[in-house]
DNA sequence: CATGAATGAGGATTCATTCAT
DNA sequence: AATGAATGAATCCTCATTCAT
């Protein structure tokens, strides 16, 4: 009976190891892709890249994925998931609207140094072919969506307290705001990603809020 | 005599004949590819849907250019030379330095608003992967190097004249206007480009001057 | 216009041409296929066999068929058109109902003879497994059950005329003979189909119709 | 010593436990593959579908077998030897020669029965493939050839004892036996194994005996 | 020079087998 | 000795490119 005990928790113990190495392998393997998808792209990024950057063979791949498209998805998903949260803390901490807004530019900019790559993916295959709208998952769309409603939220809350001009829809400027930080980032990923992206926020925002014409 | 002057002025003829005819086979390729890239992306764009659309056979690409590569460089060249060639224009036609940079967004923004693809496709290759940049000769850089150059110095020229805060640098200035242009261009071409660019030129610019601030 | 007409006259013939040389093909790439699947089993057969066997490249197999499953099929089909075909004009030539059972299976040993490889793969893969029923075509089915039929009514004929017991229902019977034929061949496969298959036809209808017993 | 004694037989009756375990699990897998190769076949059938129906994991089946081949050919082999053991027995049991056909038929019949998808893949894969004639062991043809050499000396009995025609060597009218036998197996593998082989057993002994004319 | 079929290198995926635990 | 994940050779299929007509 002990001995049954004691095979059980053996088991289990073992059982929990290898989760735990299945999740690093998963993970090793996402961050494999994000990188190597990342520099090259999807159609460019061999199957054999992506495992010779996570170490493992590339048979291995399959033990945890099921496709190349798969792994795309996934990773893709990962990163949006990772960036929600961070967006949804920074949403409870910041009760001030526009010190809000500006601390979601800081908090993505953050996360886009962190993983830059995986947002120029998101430029380039997530936000513009057909082709890849196919293959992500729904999801995704909700987390944007999300993203997007605390956005306009923010907006309207700053132009009911008269600190923005309500000429425009909160919508509207919510996106032009996204648009400047978009634009920033993509000239960022273009200049190759320096390490100047967080520190440049305020002053992406300051133009936001006052315009580019001398006073 | 007289018939070895009527040979040599038939094959004149004939030779203009062909070459117009080159040409215009040469045009519609070019054509066909920055429809079926802009739609497809360059991997999943295959040389059979490319002549497809130009209503050749598939061999024929190969008359014309040595591979899809060179399609598709050929192809971006093309459309960046069409628009710096507008760009120059305008340059020289508006003295005031504020109303000459509206003058190049609303340029900007009808080149796209006609050829739309083709931006999407440079923002998403063009733009960004090692890949791509690879496969663009050098001399887009230089075009594009002469676009902001020209908008760089507009940009001095409103600064010295008290029109533009001068707490900026004229240089990042122009990319933040540029940024902010892009955006707008970016998020027109994930909405599928509607018909509204153009008309929306004046507002981006507005926000640009005199920023998100109530007053 | 007559150069008009000629032109068109020569495409036309081209496009026979052309179309002569891709059914030769095609029935190359069957041919090759039945000797290989039938050599090797539907597995074995690698589509590199088949190309090497049809004298073309591994791709060529491809512009003409999707799959090697539908190379599989077609090939099936084809076989069994063609027997269906010799089945119907014998029905059609014999009045007299036991010598018509007769030319059956003259008939079907010709045709085996011909194409033997064929019926050993449709013994081991059509009549067999699961999987191969559903890569067939409904209309091999309706196909053979052409047959049975054709065969049922020509038993009950015989047996109407007191040819044949009437303790065995026809269908039954012309199970029995099917049966004791497909037993022949199947064993004659088995010997590695030498040239006697035909010649055995009328053993085999005797000891149908007489028995083993003594007289 | 006494010490020493009792460990060598605790050893021994380790031993003995440990080589009935390593039997049944032997067994086990080897049931397993005839379920899983007579349902799918050989190659459909993969190592892991095999562990999962014997319930044990893909690594543990080359404890037992060195390869997915050797594994089927055991398997065979098993199922034959079984079978040359029921016919051999009756053999001796039954003095009549037509008698003992009979029971062959309906020995073979309920070997058949009970162990159908085996013969299933003897067709199939046995029967008729170069492939599979290759991973066989020669031993199956020594099976084989004892059982028709029993099947022929029976025949030769029943010809010298005037109860079947003298004009049909023993051999042959072996052969069509086994013939019409295997053929009736056919249609039966065809059918789906239906639980009525061996009621049919004197249904096709008679045929054979009598033919099919009306008397 | 247009054509469209042949080519074959390249890549995603499968799965028998190995091996660390 | 059982386990189940890692491995990578093998294979089907794609498609840019070549070439005979």
């Amino acid at each position: 009976m002990a001995d049954t005990a004691k095979k059980t928790r053996t088991r289990r113990v073992r059982e929990t190891v290898r989760e735990e190495t299945r999740a690093a392998y998963r993970q090793a393997i996402l961050d494999a892709a994000a990188k190597t998808f990342g520099r090259l792209g999807f159609h460019e990024a061999k199957m054999a890249d992506i495992a010779a950057e996570a170490g493992v063979a590339a048979g291995t791949l399959y033990n945890y994925f099921a496709s190349k498209d798969e792994i795309f998805a996934s990773m893709l998903q990962q990163g949006q998931e990772r960036f929600i949260e961070l967006i949804r803390s920074v949403n409870e901490d910041e009760s001030d609207p526009l010190r809000r807004v500006l601390a979601f530019l800081q908090t993505s900019y953050t996360f886009l140094e962190e993983g830059g790559p995986l947002f120029a993916i998101y430029l380039r295959q997530g936000g513009l072919a057909e082709w890849s709208r196919q293959r992500l998952q729904e999801s995704d769309d909700r987390i944007f969506k999300h993203y997007s409603a605390l956005l306009e939220e923010t907006f309207a809350e700053a132009i009911e307290a008269g600190l923005l001009r309500s000429d425009i829809a909160p919508a509207d400027l919510a996106a032009m705001l996204a648009g400047l930080s978009d634009a920033h980032v993509f000239s960022w990923v273009r200049r190759g990603c320096p390490a100047d992206l967080i520190a440049r926020a305020p002053l992406v925002f300051d133009v936001f809020l006052n315009g580019a014409t001398k006073r």
